[in-house]
RNA sequence: GCCGAAGUGGUGAAACUGGUAGACGCACCGGACUCAAAAUCCGGCGGAGGCAACUCCAUAAGGGUUCGAUUCCCUUCUUCGGCACCA
């Protein structure tokens, strides 16, 4: 019998279209067992794979095929992400309406995610521009209209002017746009919102439930995002008598406050009339988002001429317009505390304002003219009235209580997040399900009348304006309510309300409503969700929104959509992240042809552990691909040596195959650990590697005896399926190979004999003050006091220590003695 | 500026609760096989010293705790990530 060569090609597509036929990875429902939902972020049908997918679904992969074999009921679905600006903007160049352009991407992609062996159940694909899917973002949209969820307002929105659309204040951070790094300017747009801070204590609450199993870096991104910040909002009075509320942090130097600065959006300007004043509002007003929030911004103000009257002190103070105080934020005014915030100090510096004393240190007071900048330190409360001589921490709280009492203000609380501006003023989305009528004014489409169709058949005229804005047909419509003449909404929806329930509808595909409730129930939450750090603000956020929304509605059992976060690493060429731009791609494709699905998949894992960065190699690639040649040559020579019914007794095996039989259960042991407990699979692959060294460095006649048949059977029987969710069409062929006619991808993750897993020898270190002066071989169940004994028995140690006072002894049992003297 | 993570050979990285630093791979060097090369197999591979068994040094730098520190604590430096007028 001639060795086969490792043919990978033939062989993946084989196994590929095995899988399939046999149906090995379909997904239904079965609560005899216990399920596992293993989730990756969906892709954007972009065109092709890139390595950075690769390296996301291998890792998912991975874990769905060994819970499978560990006996999970799994759910592993794959969709695509599909509505976007990517397809208008091929659109708009070559004439290709979204719809073909998008439609064909995903078939590719398809192919693509097949030929790596991943173990999808395809039957639950979906596509977010599917009316099928689309109609439940317009159904939830009408539910969250109901629940005063959504609303509509003019506001001050980011416009880019490259993508032609509004963006949500997360995809316009520092002022540029997230997709094309435009600079984003303000428009006052009619807009509609979700209203996510609502939910801004639910999802800091929730934080709680996840943070064990969510990379802390996620948690505390998306705090700080929150930004939740307890403080006081206190009722300052104009001249004329009325209200003047600001929020503070920092009610302890209310006393300090010797002038107000205001937002130049802020209403009460629209009465003043001084030119200056105006013109300054203007200036600020038409810089960019980069100008006013810029590293080296400077603090500008101008003085309104109102004065403001403090509650707590009856002093009145200017009030000055500045453009370092935010509308959106707070009531869109400060109070103005130089002597203790660095911003209010600077101002004041600039613009000759008093600055004065409120919390110092009595053992070595605060001296005015010697101030480079405020004091925010903690310390003692001065020229404070009643609350003079009171440590600064305990006078927040005591002021706030006063505030309230006399009713001169109220605790708060106020958060950084903004509501979720959802408008985009783009075709290539899901259509907001709203009808414009002169008599009723804005009413939801009908829950009957859904999914409101996008059409597909579209025009571009070659420029970025959305084609629904001219297709009469679309927009045309008749009332709901009085049966009138009415138009729809051409605005469509953000694409991250797509993407911000799909892990639910995965659950039940074809469902005529939202999703089944009995299915979701069964499959969700997400036990493990696998995706790129880049959505830790964004799309993490919406989604757990989402789900505390579906909760509220009832129809979802968990607030938390996800149980467990893993955020994989950057795939690196020379190093950077690999993008077209750099031009160190490496195209899946071509590596693929070269050495196969399976050597690309072991490489992704080898290469370093998930969460890391990992930098491409073409060496690394090869010596994966080594590796995957290296078994097959040795089972292939000694495939005659494989019995399907072996039985080994262990005490007749000579030494040599007792220690290669132990190398085994050792492997099973720790490959089961990292990829089990420790999601680390370079160093599982690390195990396996060496196990085929031990394998190779055997003496060839110690396997061709009865025993050492039966030590190999052994072997092929439990190394195959350890490897087999990395490497999976590579181990089922050898399986093959060995004449077995079950699928690997239906058996079950090899048990391991604990006792087998301890060697026989082990080495041990003697240490004199901790550093190793000899090291000697015994057997592994030498207790405590035998290492104890020997060590002073040791020849090198006893000439060490002769003479010399022994302060103590330290044995650690199987690994060293220490012996410590002076 | 604030918050967080990281810094280990030529290189990707191991060392999971403090216990033999560098597993495993890549590159490199040597050997076997070959007419030769490739592939493969075997061996070597942190630095310095020594013929040698061995000795000393070494996990960004400095200090500390400990019998013992890559691991814990403090200071400094560097890199990366997040936030950044949020009152």
């Amino acid at each position: 019998m001639a060795d086969r060569e490792y043919n990978f090609n033939d062989i993946e597509k084989k196994w590929q279209k095995i899988w399939e036929e046999k149906k090995s990875f379909l997904s239904r429902v079965n609560k005899s067992k216990q399920k596992f939902y293993l989730l990756e972020m969906f892709p954007y049908p972009s065109g092709r794979i890139h390595m950075g997918h690769v390296r996301n679904y291998t890792i998912g992969d991975i874990v769905a095929r060994h819970k499978r074999m560990k006996g999970f009921n799994v759910l592993h679905p794959m969709g695509w992400d599909s509505f976007g600006l990517p397809a208008e903007n091929a659109a708009i160049k070559n004439n290709t309406p979204p719809f073909k352009w998008t439609s064909e991407n995903i078939e590719n992609m398809k192919e693509q995610l097949k030929r790596l062996g991943f173990s999808y159940d395809w039957s639950c694909e979906i596509g977010t521009y599917k009316p099928d899917y689309y109609k439940w973002n317009q159904w939830i949209f009408i539910k969250m209209l109901e629940k005063g969820l959504a609303y509509k307002k003019v506001s001050s929105v980011n416009w880019c002017p490259d993508c032609m659309t509004v963006l949500a204040n997360e995809q316009a951070e520092n002022g540029v746009c997230w997709r094309c790094d435009s600079e984003v300017v303000q428009k006052e747009l009619e807009q509609w919102f979700f209203k996510i801070t609502d939910y801004a204590e639910d999802l800091l609450a929730g934080h709680n439930e996840i943070e064990a199993n969510w990379p802390e870096q996620v948690i505390t991104m998306q705090r700080n995002w929150i930004g939740r910040s307890t403080g006081v909002k206190v009722n300052f009075k104009l001249e004329s008598g009325e209200d003047f509320p600001i929020f503070t942090t920092r009610p302890d130097t209310v006393f300090g406050v010797t002038f107000m600065v205001i937002a130049p959006e802020h209403p009460l300007l629209n009465k003043i009339s001084d030119p200056k004043v105006q013109e300054f509002i203007k200036k600020v007003k038409s810089q960019s988002m980069i100008d006013r929030t810029s590293e080296d911004k400077e603090k500008e103000g101008i003085d309104t001429g109102l004065k403001i009257i403090n509650p707590f002190n009856g002093e009145r103070v200017p009030l000055y317009v500045g453009n370092f105080v935010l509308m959106g934020y707070g009531t869109g005014a400060i109070m103005a505390v130089p002597g203790h915030d660095v911003r209010d100090f600077a101002f004041a510096k600039k613009y000759n304002l008093p600055i004065k004393i409120v919390i110092d240190i009595p053992s070595s007071p605060l001296k005015l003219e010697e101030m480079k900048t405020a004091y925010t330190d903690e310390g003692v409360c001065v020229n404070s009235g009643e609350f003079t001589g009171m440590n600064n921490l305990e006078a927040i709280e005591k002021i706030a209580e006063y505030a309230e009492k006399n009713s001169i203000g109220k605790k708060m609380i106020n958060y950084r997040l903004r509501d979720w501006g959802i408008s985009r003023q783009r075709y290539w989305g899901c259509p907001i399900p709203i009808i414009y009528c002169d008599k009723c004014g804005e009413i939801p489409v009908p829950e009957k009348d859904l999914p409101v169709i996008l059409p597909t058949d579209v025009d571009f005229k070659g420029d970025a304006h959305s084609p629904l804005t001219r297709m009469p047909e679309f927009i045309n419509t008749t009332c709901p309510h009085c049966g009138g003449k009415a138009r729809r909404e051409t605005d469509t929806m953000d694409t991250f309300v797509d993407s911000s329930w799909y892990y639910a509808r995965f659950t039940s595909p074809d469902s005529e409503n939202i999703f089944d409730k009995e299915k979701a129930d069964y499959w969700m939450p997400v036990d493990q969700y696998i995706g790129g750090i880049e959505h830790a603000v964004m799309h993490l956020l919406y989604a757990r929104f989402f789900s505390m929304i579906l909760y509220d509605l009832g129809l979802l059992n968990n607030r938390e959509p996800f149980t467990k976060l893993l955020t994989q690493g950057m795939v690196i060429k020379d190093g950077a992240k690999m993008s077209k731009s750099k031009g160190n791609v490496v195209d899946p494709d071509e590596i693929i042809q070269k050495y196969g699905a399976d050597t690309v998949r072991l490489f992704m894992l080898f290469a370093s552990p998930p969460v890391k960065d990992l930098e491409w190699s073409d060496k690394g690639v090869e010596g994966s691909f080594r590796f995957l040649n290296r078994i097959w040559r040795f089972m292939q020579k000694h495939r005659e040596l494989y019995i399907k019914d072996y039985s080994i007794n262990h005490e007749q095996l000579s030494i040599e195959q007792k220690r290669l039989r132990i190398e085994l259960h050792r492997t099973i042991k720790l490959v089961s650990h990292d990829i089990e407990e420790r999601m680390q699979y370079n160093t599982a692959i690390a195990r396996m590697m060496e196990l085929i060294n031990a394998l190779y460095s055997i003496p060839e006649d110690e396997l061709y005896t009865d025993t050492g048949k039966n030590v190999f059977s052994e072997i092929v029987d439990k190394f195959l399926p350890l490897l087999n969710p990395i490497a999976p069409h590579f181990t089922e062929e050898l399986w093959e190979t060995f004449g077995n006619k079950t699928l690997l991808a239906d058996s079950e993750w090899p048990a391991f004999d604990e006792k087998l897993t301890v060697r026989d020898e082990i080495e041990i270190v003697f240490q004199i003050n901790g550093k190793i002066k000899s090291k000697v071989n015994v057997s592994s169940d030498i207790t405590e006091d035998e290492m104890k004994k020997m060590a002073y028995e040791n020849q090198k140690i006893s000439e060490l220590i002769a003479g010399k006072e022994i302060v103590k002894v330290i044995a650690v049992q199987g690994k060293l003695v220490n012996i410590v003297i002076r």
